[in-house]
RNA sequence: GGGCGAAUAGCUCAGCUGGGAGAGCAACGGUCUUACAAACCGUAGGUCACAGGUUCGAUCCCUGUUUCGCCCACCA
């Protein structure tokens, strides 16, 4: 049987399957043989998670520098795994669970869980299908997740390690409560939002003459059961005069006393605040520095406690109930002096988007300043770089500021802290493995912390957990630190600079050396990509529509440094042709082939072929330069350019006069070369390109040549600088003669006459290259004119080195030359101008270095003598 | 309130060390030229946000302004 003629059209959904399954099933992404080790650890995407376009372009990026090092011969680890996202993942069971009738607090911590597990079994290897679908090239056999044995046992030990330093502890402290999900959050997890709410003026009687009062203002009137004071500020003279005295608080029978602190600025509201240690945070600041009691009102679902301290009526109230009563009494009772609006800051949880609370609990936390003091240090003397280097201000901005840390969520998917409370003592029992009895009292009756750890935590350990610590491993070794993390600016403080703190603290050395940081994936009018939006470009639907390569390509060639990416899918198509178009090539050079094989050590003799070599050469040098500065757009241009618009536009057509000529050696030779171009832009794009690259190389090497394990090219070694120097002559008047033609539209397939001015010199550069010249150019005939001659009735175009004259005979009208001639002449004009008025220029001619005014000085003389051929031309045609 | 980033052609954006203003898409004109019409050839289009400054020379460096975006921050 014959083999199947290529489709004329690139259907990447007819290749790519079948060539991710031959990467899978070899050993092609395990680490291999290398002098140098090269890694990346993937940021692992949440469990729960499928693929988005913030995804797709972080591991295309991540996968372009692996396979670029893996190509390059280094020992390559990309370290793939997911993230069990504690809370992410217990809403998405708990949802489902939620349509089954069952509650996880009915089911049981241990039921629960099970179920939770047999989720992530089933539905847990989503994303990771879908990063293999991209093509991302990381060793799966090494595939981790957080909380599998190896990670959990890391976790232990990082946490029992903090403990025994006195950098981990538990304390009783106001934090951020979610109160549907009923758990503690960090800092980082609070989303401040502007909202519009009011400020409500309420009156509280003074204690020894209730005729009087003082007004407060508070966004909070709820909280009012857990006032304990009223502050004014010291040099209030409104007030000055109830320091120390006391006012009843409405609707209980309590009194709190006026407090005096500078905390209250005079000029807000009324200048009294109501003081609520117990659910405020700066209340809290303020009760510790007069002592006052922390009232707590609230239960952990924010409802109005069953307690004293709250009025029988309210109790059992929702917090937002509650207000509306406890508004609607004072106001009855008279004491509501007014309600303005006020526009403030809402803190919501960034999952449940509940309205947090101030919330007074038991919790675990890390000690965060000495740690944070070395991380700083790294990153300082410049251990750790981070590109772009202006993201490191907000690194050092947070990392300066930084408070500690608040680990325990009250949530059962997760690392269970490893601390337990004793029955007969006070002593808590810290430990990696799970303990027989107390370590104080030595009593049986212990019992375990309910609480998990932040999913952060462990994704704190990553780049070192995932390669075996804390055991001694061989990849410790090799691949530790790490050489680059690539990530988004959004997990700076929450992920990156909690792997730098850890990292120097448990290995003693920096995770990573490089710290890429890339900008969001917006839609086509930069907005954030959102389901609720429903402006979400999928990138697997991308992938079915354009190819893997298509999506892969767009998102390399758009990600500028430090730039957000808007992403239209227009771009992707575009890309798609590109593809098409590095197929079409391809299918070209396949079905002119002959015998020749690809022969990188070959030396042509035709400048046709060594100038596409040097060219070759030269985006090589490019495409290595982008990759090693993470210029991802630049080499993704690169490539772009030379292969579009270098090999396809230019090689390939002039390979066509040897091709189909009769020098038998010329056509062999030029088979030779085109092969071995091909295969070397095959190997510069794979980085990016992995799919239709790969199908091209075994192609063109046979179907068990793989170029994923396959190397980077090597330079050709000494290019002949003549013939790049004559070929781009050649393009030149080629492009010179097809403005030319375009303008007088003379249809492409004429072929005209042409006669070139020029010296010797450039005549026999030119003569070299007559056929090729010809061909392109479509020329019937080619006449040579001494440098300084002209040619009347001709239409001319003026080049720095030659002057070429298209004869209008039959062609075109006189007319239509003549606008074309004094539309250029107006242009030279203005140049001229801007030119000669920078050389008279005495201060530039003193200051400016010799190379500029050289160079001006040569643009300005080809500038008038362009401009003088273009009269003569016109003179001529006037006595036409 | 503090900080960061951005402003270049109709649209989306390159422009890395100060000396040429560029690409893709869209538009317009011409082509089925034996790899590719998802293509080819050509044309047009910009006061590089504004105002100053430094410099022989500024899209680029400095200062200020305006607009947009983002991050951080306890004004009840």
């Amino acid at each position: 049987m014959s083999q199947q003629e290529p489709a004329k059209t690139y259907e990447p959904q007819a290749v790519e399957p079948a060539i991710s399954d031959q990467w899978l099933a070899s050993d092609a992404f395990r680490p291999q043989h290398g002098e140098e080790a090269y890694c990346i650890v993937i940021p692992p995407p949440n469990v729960t998670g499928s693929l988005h376009m913030g995804h797709a372009f972080t591991f295309t990026l991540q996968d372009s520098l692996i396979r670029w090092q893996r190509l390059s011969g280094k020992e390559t680890l990309w370290q793939p795994g997911t993230d069990h996202a504690g809370i992410a993942t217990q809403m998405v069971v708990e949802r489902l669970l939620d349509k089954e009738g069952l509650h996880r607090r009915d089911m049981g911590r241990e039921r629960f869980l099970d179920r939770v597990w047999q989720w992530k079994e089933h539905s847990g290897g989503t994303i990771v299908n879908q990063l293999k679908r991209m093509g991302a090239s990381c060793d799966w056999s090494r595939e981790r997740f957080t909380l599998d044995e190896g990670l959990s046992r890391a976790v232990r030990e990082v946490f029992v390690r903090l403990y025994e330093e006195g950098l981990i502890y538990r304390g009783k402290r106001l934090v951020n409560w979610d109160p549907v999900l009923e758990t503690a959050v960090s800092d980082l997890e609070v989303q401040h939002e502007e909202e519009q709410g009011k400020l409500w003026h309420m009156c509280y009687p003074l204690a020894d003459d209730p005729a009087q009062h003082i007004i407060v203002a508070t966004t909070r009137p709820e909280t009012m059961f857990g006032d304990a004071a009223v502050a004014v500020h010291p040099e209030d003279d409104r007030y000055k005069h109830l320091i120390g005295k006391q006012v009843l608080l409405p609707l209980t029978d309590r009194a709190i006393p006026v407090i005096a602190d500078e905390y209250v600025d005079p000029a807000f509201g009324t200048g009294c605040v109501k003081i609520t240690p117990a659910h405020d945070f700066n209340d809290y600041e303020v009760g510790k520095r007069h002592d006052l009691p922390q009232i707590n009102i609230l239960t952990p679902r924010a409802h109005m406690v069953d307690e004293e301290a709250v009025p029988e009526k309210y109790r059992g109230m929702e917090r937002y109930e509650a207000r509306e009563h406890v508004v609607a009494d004072l106001d009855a009772a008279g004491l509501l002096h007014k309600i303005a609006d006020h526009v403030h800051q809402v803190g919501r949880g960034d999952r449940s988007h509940a309205i947090l609370e101030p919330y007074l609990t038991d919790q675990w936390y890390v000690k965060i300043a000495p740690l944070a003091e070395p991380a700083i240090k790294a990153v300082e003397d410049g251990d750790i770089r981070f590109v772009p280097d202006f993201w490191a201000k907000t690194y050092f901005e947070w990392m300066r500021n930084i408070q500690d840390w608040c680990i325990s969520r009250q949530l059962w998917w997760g690392h269970r802290i490893p601390a337990w409370y004793c029955e007969s003592c006070d002593h808590i029992t810290v430990s990696r493995g799970t303990p027989e009895c107390c370590e104080g009292c030595g009593g049986k009756g212990i019992k375990q912390d309910d609480d998990v750890l932040d999913t952060w935590f462990s994704s704190g350990l990553w780049p070192f957990s995932t390669l075996g610590w804390p055991d001694a491993t061989p990849e410790m070794a090799k691949f530790y630190p790490t050489n680059v993390l690539v990530t988004g600016f959004d997990i700076i403080f929450f992920w990156v600079a909690r792997m730098i703190m850890m990292g120097i603290k448990f290995t003693g050395q920096v995770p990573f050396r490089d710290i890429y940081i890339h900008a969001l994936i917006r839609d086509a009018q930069g907005q954030k990509m959102s389901k609720s939006k429903g402006n979400v470009i999928d990138p697997l639907e991308m992938i079915d529509r354009y190819g893997a390569d298509a999506l892969r390509f767009t998102l390399a060639h758009m990600a500028t440094p430090g730039r957000d990416v808007k992403l239209d899918e227009k771009r992707i198509e575009s890309n798609r042709n590109f593809m098409n178009k590095i197929w079409n090539a391809a299918r070209f050079v396949f079905m002119n082939r002959g015998d020749a094989k690809p022969d990188a050590s070959f030396k042509p003799a035709s400048e046709v072929n060594k100038w596409i070599l040097a060219e070759l050469d030269a985006v090589r040098a490019e495409v290595d330069q982008a990759f090693s500065e993470y210029r991802f757009n630049e080499a993704a241009g690169a490539l772009y350019n030379f292969i579009w618009g270098t090999y396809c536009d230019w090689y390939v057509e002039a390979a066509k006069v040897a091709l189909y000529g009769d020098d038998e050696a010329a056509k062999a030779e030029t088979q030779v070369v085109m092969l071995t171009a091909l295969e070397g832009w095959l190997r510069l794009l794979h980085p990016i390109c992995p799919f239709i690259t790969e199908t091209l190389w075994q192609t063109l090497h046979g179907p068990d040549a793989r170029l994923v394990s396959d190397a980077w090219p090597q330079p050709f070694g000494e290019h002949d600088d003549d013939a790049v120097r004559r070929m781009r002559l050649v393009i030149e008047v080629v492009s010179a003669i097809r403005s030319i033609r375009g303008e007088m539209n003379v249809p492409p397939g004429k072929r005209i006459a042409a006669s070139i001015a020029c010296n010797d010199n450039v005549r026999a550069d030119l003569t070299a290259q007559q056929g090729l010249l010809m061909n392109l150019a479509r020329l019937e005939t080619l006449d040579w004119l001494a440098a300084d001659a002209e040619l009347d009735a001709a239409a001319v175009a003026p080049l720095a080195q030659a002057k070429v004259f298209l004869p209008l005979a039959g062609l075109v009208n006189v007319e239509e030359e003549m606008k074309r001639l004094q539309k250029g002449i107006q242009k030279l004009d203005g140049d001229i101008a801007k030119l000669e008025t920078k050389l008279t220029n005495p201060k530039f001619r003193d200051n400016a270095p010799a190379e500029i005014i050289g160079k001006v000085q040569a643009e300005l003389e080809e500038a008038v003598a362009k401009r003088a051929d273009f009269m003569a031309s016109m003179e001529k045609l006037k006595k036409l």
